[in-house]
RNA sequence: GCCCGCGUGGCGGAAUAGGUAGACGCAACGGACUUAAAAUCCGUUGGCCGCAAGGCCGUGCCGGUUCGAGUCCGGCCGUGGGCACCA
């Protein structure tokens, strides 16, 4: 017969619950420790056997930490905006909050039924109006700060608007397009404020732009990026279409978000992907004047040491010069490829394996560096979203230059020299390493690097270019067309020469969503909040005139930046968190969660985070001190686990059959919490076993409790010393995340202690269920009681080992020869060398394969082995 | 193509400072208990040879460093993930 794992479980999970034993408070007398887990999305699926495996690994982290004295923090919430609830209203015309709140429902049982000791009166919901004001309300700063780029910090737009009203636009701090109009003080003072609003749109951390969104018509929606694989899975078709979007400028942040990479202990996996989607390059703008013509076209490039071998350039096919340039001759050519180009998917145009294909301007650029005219094309292989959209082509150097040019007949030179070729033959394949200039009048002789640096000077003293940095990380688009999002604090005024957005008072948030009929999608591309007029008209409340509402809602990850700030202060309606109580938690020592976030949550919740930092609203540049992944479940046969394949393990019906504690035991027992690992229903026999052998120690089979078992007595010698190693292993293991050699440890305990002649010492079994209990709450819970205990055992502290005690008194002594094991003996530890070497030439066996042999050297590690080398 | 990671018994995995390879658990086999089964308990379990003592082989493959390599170095093979015309 199985322990009753249901009745003691049910029994612990309203004891905790009554006596709010999780409640954590602020406890300036105690260190403290921040766990996280991510926050789910309760979608109608339930729980899947990801969530345990987290979320079993923080709660055991956050139950050791406050039985070894931290005041643990670890709360939980709902990231409950989303797609799925939005899409089952447009099905089955229920309002989402409906569903979330049924979902909701559904997980907080099951997260309970899991006995997770989470402090619920923390408990967040994004789709919460007490939440979501202070979403908007940070959405308030970015849209009321510019990037101040002598500062490299935000700071609030006001200031730049009295120094602009007093100096002009020349010469503000801020990252402006080379192509702004600027005002003088007196033209700013002239001003409309439909054109002010223009002119700071391009300081402000949120604006407005056209930008090219990824529009499903079928949904009637635009999709993340991240979103379209799977959308297209489902048959939806994804089409390029230009919307005005919000716009959250995290490009100002780029080279605070890569420098502070290096003060956080996260994998360096996710360290590496955020510094690739960063993508900082080195190099330098440098400007061709055009061949008759007034305009000049720039380009970015990290190898200016290869200006010399710019055989012909290329623009982007969008790039606005590409119809100033255009000769009568080639327009119709020019006509025809854009065309093509606008008709190809995103992924044709980004397939890799196909041809290059381009078309030739009929205008002709100037090489600065050597005077020569050189032909200007136009190719989709150059993006116009990076660098400047215009390339200088160096076909001698650059794979995709080389491949261009091979195709269309352009000229390709050397003006790089690998080590032992010569500098005349052509090249047949492009050389893109280091080496040594050539053919580059200036440069020859200097190597790659010098000649990067010369090149530069070169430039900036000519006029005709700049060094500069450029990223490959873009601006974050901030906007759904959705209804189920928080709403903008926004709405957008017009005083007779064109709308423009206003942010909304602070007094005014939040701004809810307002009841709808339908939620089927406008089908404009709009979210249905447009087809409201009462909500979407409305009145400037500083002018009392008509306004109309932004119609656009947040994208999901707004609510998912800053969730962890508000667990610390849940209630606050003055502030988004007290200074204090983000002085006292901040920043996170531990966040568990997936590898997927890699690039999106966790680089926008720095990003978010660095933007109050600049306000001083958080302490800490970073939000997060330890990042760790946990690994994939995969099914039993090692597949994804899917519905489809039916080899979805469901948690309900395991903590039916085996209990929480062996199920949460189970899945941090499977293997190393990072690594991918197929599920396998049998094994959790085992630890299930682990548990009902725990429970016998002092219960009968009849469920009553007797302790004739345990004794007041002194352990053994070597249970006490095993008992030392234990605890002391455990702590370290939890604390380094190993929970399956964790567990194995207190297995290996208990099977000593089972062993014991005279009984099971209680001091050494109270310890055990001590260490179990992070893992195995219930049941710790219970037999701590049933030894006699008042109280639960999380009020209890954490067992203390003595490092002398874990040390073991004799030791195996490996006795070799050449390397190879030839006898084993128990010794005391801590015997002097000449010892040690003297018992490895008494061991018959190991005389036995010296004999006739020379012996070379002895080797001796104390404590460990002898090798005899011998020949 | 580039950047990470991983290859250990029939299976999940352990070996945390280069020093006993296979801890712990599953499965399997043998036994005890039982009318029987389940549950529980005891034992065996990397492969090969041997009655035994013991020996040989063995951590994806090939090579290197070392008295000694699962662990370090070089090359290859396989596999998983991320990014992908970023100039």
């Amino acid at each position: 017969m199985a322990y009753p794992f249901s009745e003691i479980e049910l029994k612990w999970q309203e004891y905790w619950r009554s006596h709010e034993t999780y409640r954590v408070t602020l406890d300036p007398s105690k260190p403290k420790y921040f766990v996280m887990d991510m926050f789910p999305y309760p979608s109608g699926e339930g729980l899947h056997m990801g969530h345990p495996l987290s979320y079993t690994a923080t709660d055991v982290v956050m139950r050791m930490k406050r039985m070894q004295g931290f005041a643990a923090m670890h709360a939980t919430g709902w990231d409950a905006f989303g797609l799925p609830a939005e899409q089952y209203a447009v099905k089955y015309k229920l309002h989402p909050r409906i569903t979330t709140e049924r979902n909701i429902a559904t997980y907080r049982r099951q997260l309970d039924s899991l006995g997770y000791g989470y402090d619920w009166s923390r408990e967040i919901n994004t789709t919460d109006p007490n939440y979501f004001k202070w979403t908007q309300w940070i959405f308030l700063k970015f849209f009321n700060s510019y990037f101040d780029t002598e500062e490299q910090k935000a700071r609030p737009i006001e200031e730049l608007v009295r120094r602009i009203a007093s100096e002009g636009t020349a010469g503000i701090p801020c990252a402006l397009p080379r192509d702004t109009k600027h005002y003088s003080k007196e033209a700013w003072g002239a001003a409309t404020a439909k054109e002010r609003s223009d002119f700071l749109a391009q300081c402000r951390l949120a604006y407005v732009a056209d930008a090219p969104v990824n529009w499903c018509p079928e949904l009637g929606t635009v999709l993340a990026n991240e979103e379209v694989p799977e959308q297209e899975e489902k048959g939806y078709t994804v089409l390029r279409r230009n919307m005005r979007q919000w716009v959250l400028r995290i490009t100002a942040y780029a080279e605070r978000l890569l420098r502070d990479l290096d003060t956080v202990n996260w994998p360096e996996s996710t360290v590496q992907s955020q510094r690739n989607w960063i993508g900082r390059s080195e190099g330098a703008e440098i400007d061709f004047s055009i061949a008759g013509a007034d305009h000049t076209i720039r380009v970015f490039t990290t190898r200016p040491d290869t200006l010399f071998g710019a055989t012909y350039m290329v623009l982007a096919p969008e790039h606005p010069l590409v119809a100033k340039i255009t000769t009568g001759a080639q327009d119709g050519a020019v006509r025809n490829y854009l065309e093509e180009v606008r008709r190809k998917s995103d992924l044709e145009r980004t397939d890799l394996a196909r041809e290059k294909t381009g078309v030739f301007t009929g205008a002709y650029a100037i090489n600065p560096a050597n005077g020569k005219h050189i032909p200007i094309w136009i190719a989709d292989y150059v993006l116009i979203s990076y660098g400047t959209g215009a390339i200088m082509a160096v076909p001698g150097h650059d794979e995709r230059d080389f491949e261009f040019a091979g195709a269309f007949g352009l000229p390709i030179v050397r003006v790089v020299q690998a080590p032992g070729v010569d500098a005349s033959e052509p090249l047949v394949t492009p050389f893109t390493e280091d080496g040594i200039a050539v053919h580059s009048g200036f440069l020859d002789g200097l190597s790659t690097e010098q000649a990067k640096q010369r090149m530069i000077e070169w430039v900036e003293a000519s006029g005709a270019g700049v060094r500069t940095v450029k990223y490959k990380l873009r601006d974050w688009l901030f906007s759904r067309q959705r209804y189920w999002g928080e709403p903008f604090p926004i709405i957008y005024v017009d005083e007779g020469d064109g709308e423009y957005p206003k942010a909304l008072p602070e007094r005014m948030l939040p701004v809810i969503l307002p009841e709808v009929e339908s939620y089927q999608p406008s089908g404009t591309g709009e979210s249905p909040l447009a087809t409201i007029p009462e909500w979407v008209n409305t009145t400037d409340p500083e002018t009392g005139r008509f306004a109309r509402r932004e119609t656009n809602t947040m994208p999901q990850w707004a609510g998912s930046s800053w969730y962890f700030l508000r667990y610390l202060d849940p209630k606050n309606d003055t502030a988004l968190i007290s200074s204090d109580a983000e002085r006292y938690w901040m920043p996170v020592d531990l966040y568990i969660g997936g590898a997927e976030h890699a690039v999106t949550h966790w680089l926008y919740s720095r990003f978010w985070h660095k933007l109050l930092y600049d306000y001083g609203i958080v302490h800490t540049p970073e939000p997060f001190q330890r990042i760790f992944h946990q690994g994939m479940l995969l099914g039993e046969n090692g597949s994804k686990m899917s519905k489809s394949l039916g080899n979805v393990i469901n948690p309900d019906q395991l903590v039916s059959e085996y209990g929480a504690d062996t199920v949460r035991s189970y899945v941090l027992f499977l293997g190393p919490l990072e690594g991918t690992k197929p599920w396998d229903s049998k094994g959790i026999m085992g630890v299930h076993r682990f548990l009902n052998r725990l429970w016998r120690v002092i219960v009968r089979e009849d469920n009553t409790t007797d302790r004739s078992s345990i004794t007041d007595g002194t352990p053994s010698s070597s249970l006490e010393r095993l008992l030392h190693q234990t605890i002391k292993k455990v702590g370290d293991d939890i604390e380094a995340l190993r929970f399956n050699t964790a567990i194995s440890a207190c297995m290996i305990l208990l099977n000593a202690m089972e062993e014991e002649s005279g009984g099971i010492p209680r001091a050494a079994y109270e310890a055990l269920l001590k260490l179990m209990a992070p893992f195995a709450p219930h049941i710790a819970e219970e037999l701590w009681q049933r030894l006699g205990n008042a109280g639960t055992i999380f009020d209890t502290t954490w067992p203390a080992y003595d490092e002398a005690k874990t040390v073991e008194t004799t030791v195996t002594l490996i006795l070799q020869v050449n390397g190879k094991v030839r006898d084993k003996l128990d010794v005391p530890r801590g015997l002097m060398t000449a010892d040690l070497e003297a018992f490895a030439r008494q061991s018959p066996n190991v005389m036995k394969h010296i004999d006739g042999k020379q012996i070379k050297k002895v080797i001796v590690v104390q404590d460990k082995l002898v090798n005899v080398v011998a020949a």
